[in-house]
DNA sequence: CTGAAAAGTCAATATGGTTGACGTAAATCT
DNA sequence: AGATTTACGTCAACCATATTGACTTTTCAG
């Protein structure tokens, strides 16, 4: 657990960025540790999340837009797929291209690892408030849209 | 650039997970470029907040605050303090205790790169009026109160 | 004086990423 | 039809960052 004394309070105008740094934090703890009880990573999480999100994506859309190299994702989907997690299916359209989806199993997974993820902020949220749920909405919506 | 239609909008019950994914990205990505033209990474920039707001604690403060192992931290401060941007100086109680403050280049570093963060922050901040930052504040206090 | 603590360092190892090169199958162009 | 391009898979070399273990030096505390 860190040390709530060195978390900033809200006359601090550093704070934002220490509490992006510990909520970011909060948010993939639990399910890394799920994860690593079958020897995956972080990338295996948002190989799986990718896919629940958009099932039939190629290959190649989840490379851009886990923006890594089609080496660095190799290794984790086969893994997933020699697990049986993840399904391969030849694009109907062009042979050349693998559509992934998820089998039962790796949707059950996935919805285990979001869960406590949506969990954190529905408890977060209760606390705080439907205005509160929706201003932190725009403002990450406003951060995320000046990725890179 | 992050593909905008893909980001998921307001009425998407997972799109806090990706919203959080990204705003981290958008939020590091900087500062990150800046210290990629010396050589340096996501460590010494950590590193240096620290000692910024944290001025004459210790190396084990560093080391727990941090969570990563002395080995881990041993190149990376050595290099900052190489570099002239870290200073070291023994504890005036404890003489075992080596005590970390920043050089002015340091400190003209480390302002530099939070900058970046403050800017991204007050400009989405503004955006969005008062009310929402306050918001966020809470709800990003209540994600870091639960960190590991 | 002895034992414990703080810090520095070397070594071996694991992991997770990179780039480069190559192969294969399928689509597309001319 | 034949040539080129695209999508994907895979091997290899490499690099950065982290780990644990072991050891040393200095200093504090009993």
């Amino acid at each position: 657990m860190v040390d709530v004394n060195l978390l900033p309070g809200d006359d601090d105008p550093f704070a934002p960025i220490e509490l992006i740094f510990y909520a970011f934090r909060a948010f993939t703890a639990k399910p890394d540790a799920i994860l690593a009880e079958r020897g995956l990573a972080r990338l295996h999480h948002r190989i799986l999340y990718f896919v629940a999100r958009h099932p039939g994506r190629r290959v190649s859309d989840l490379l851009a837009i886990l923006g890594v190299s089609k080496q660095a994702l190799h290794g984790p989907l086969k893994q997933l797929v020699a697990m049986g997690l993840v399904e391969v299916s030849p694009d109907p359209g062009d042979g050349r291209a693998r559509c992934l989806s998820l089998s039962s199993e790796g949707a059950e997974l996935e919805a285990r690892l979001s869960q406590t993820q949506r969990e954190l902020l529905e408890r977060v949220f209760a606390e705080q408030g439907e205005a509160a749920e929706l201003a932190w909405r725009k403002v990450m919506r406003g951060l995320a849209g000046s990725a890179p």
